[in-house]
DNA sequence: AGCCAGGACTGAG
DNA sequence: CTCAGTCATGGC
């Protein structure tokens, strides 16, 4: 049973906020840019950063370099940790400048990941946000969220790494084949997390039977109240 | 009035 | 090598 867990949970998430069509942004580097932007940040205060950003400068990796420093730290203030931001979004503008100059159509998605994560700033879960949602490679996405509503659920482990998540993940979801499908799957599933956890467990509603979305459900739920907390 | 967001790096021990 | 400290605004 537990091995089409991931996949029934999937479907009850599904069914309970429908389709949430990721990633919100104009243009795929639009999402690159987001991907940075939103690490350990309320996606309210990105938006205003990249309407901000927006406003002082064309989306494109070498206005933004040109920018410079203080002028992209000030565009991007509401988002938070403006300076160190405001860095990391010049490492990833010079990675994505080598990236479009290149054939990329060869390169297998693992070693692309290796090439985000050598960038200072880009952690495992801003690279897999970037592969799968501006690059569309099929790479499940591991966030904080993620980690605790399936540690509560009793199907993964508190000690387990980030790449060790993503692994259970990815072969968990073994019904979707073909990469396209795969990559459709992630991002639903990633999205529909993220709903779940904004909409249902921070309004803090009696969600216990529901950890799953489902009264009376039969997984080893860790905590009775809700499992985000 | 705190608490915490769709994390990742650094420096101490 | 682990791990606490650091970065910082805005919404609830």
């Amino acid at each position: 049973m537990v091995v089409f867990a991931a996949e029934h949970i999937y479907r009850l998430l599904l069914q309970t906020h429908g389709k949430q069509g990721w990633w919100p942004a104009d243009s795929v580097f639009e999402v690159v840019i987001g991907s940075v932007l939103t690490q350990n940040t309320a996606w309210k205060n990105v938006e205003k950063a990249i309407l901000q950003l927006k406003k002082v400068c064309p989306l494109d990796a070498h206005y933004i370099l040109k920018l410079g420093h203080d002028a992209l730290a000030d565009a991007i203030r509401p988002s938070g940790y403006f300076n160190i931001k405001a860095k990391r979004l010049r490492n990833i503008c010079e990675w994505w400048i080598d990236w479009c100059s290149q054939d990329n159509s060869s390169k297998n998605t693992d070693e692309i990941r290796k090439s985000l994560l050598k960038v200072n700033g880009i952690g495992p879960e801003t690279a897999d946000d970037i592969l799968l949602y501006a690059l569309g490679r099929p790479v499940f996405v591991i966030d904080t969220y993620t980690r605790r509503i399936f540690e509560r659920l009793g199907l993964v482990e508190a000690d387990w790494n980030y790449e060790t998540l993503r692994q259970w993940f990815e072969t968990s979801l073994a019904t979707a084949t073909a990469d396209s499908d795969r990559v459709q799957l992630f991002n639903e599933y990633h999205a529909l997390i993220v709903k779940h956890a904004k909409d249902i467990c921070q309004k803090k509603q009696p969600l216990c039977e529901q950890c799953c979305l489902q009264v009376g459900c039969s997984y080893a739920h860790r905590s009775r109240s809700c499992h985000l907390n």
